[in-house]
DNA sequence: TACTATTAGTTGCAAGTGAGACTAATATTA
DNA sequence: TAATATTAGTCTCACTTGCAACTAATAGTA
């Protein structure tokens, strides 16, 4: 059932433009907060977060939950591991893979970015009521899937 | 009044790496239409739709609506002006700006796209009905003023 | 077993990017 | 008016990116 019927284009009220413009500027307030003060890059930022959700993933897995180009993860994740904040080896069983696991360093990181990326969103969602949060979230996470379907469309 | 009372960090939810991922996502479907079948950059397809709603801006003014950096307008422009889509004129009263226009065939080239651009708009909103879509729209222009207000304090 | 296909990850290259220096024009101030 | 600041747009440079080609390992097939 379409939301929307009509016939010409008010970019305005455009929702690929508006997700994008959005996107694009909630992400550099964010990586202000990452970027300047912790010297990490967006790519490198999530290759991190990644791995302190799940301990252990390969770059593989990684792409697959962030949509990043592997080449893009690839070089993230070299970068880490040359500062310590990461390290990889081998997988069992598969050894073309290699399991990424934060070091403690890398932790600590984290630990120190996460509560100002927090008080960051926390400030971005000010003025929303619980209400029209847990909207946005739904119709948010509602849009995700529905990509999903247009992008396999067979799945 | 704070929506999220959270204390660790959970991607999925995450809101500005939700928003991330859909833009991204949005994005590359989006510019499969204008980039494989008429050979137009995000940047570029941005000018051409902002001018043909407003008929004449300057690049100044091309920024300010798009949130894109002024060189990458810049570039945008001359490539669409060496492809006759756009002219531009010194502007009266001003000899810094140049007015941009598009030509009969910019004009002609974006009203091919609008309907495919639009189309695949109502592919992805194709599960939601109207109220979910006004909430969406709602919520993200809210979302936008919020970030307007961080952004500009001053204001 | 040999043959082919698939997969994990890296790398080279061409193109695109952001930041800031720069030129030229306009505004502001004294 | 001269001196300074601001603005519009371009350009350069170092960096990032996406894509495709590549290596090495694994899976599937006959």
């Amino acid at each position: 059932m379409a939301a929307t019927g009509r016939t010409d284009l008010k970019l305005q009220t455009f929702l690929p433009y508006m997700l994008n413009n959005l996107a694009e500027r909630v992400s550099s307030g964010l990586s202000g907060i990452y970027a300047d003060e912790y010297q990490l890059s967006i790519p490198e930022w999530r290759v991190i977060a990644n791995l302190a959700e799940h301990s252990t993933l390969n770059a593989r897995q990684i792409v697959e939950r962030t949509t990043m180009e592997k080449s893009k993860v690839s070089r993230a994740v070299s970068n880490l591991c040359e500062r310590g904040l990461i390290t990889q080896k081998r997988a069992e069983g598969d050894s073309r893979a290699k399991d990424l696991t934060l070091t403690e360093e890398g932790l600590a990181l984290y630990r120190s970015i996460v509560p100002r990326v927090l008080d960051w969103e926390r400030e971005l969602l000010a003025e929303m009521s619980p209400g029209e949060y847990r909207d946005l979230m739904h119709l948010l996470q509602k849009l995700g899937a529905r990509l999903q379907l247009l992008e396999y469309p067979e799945t």
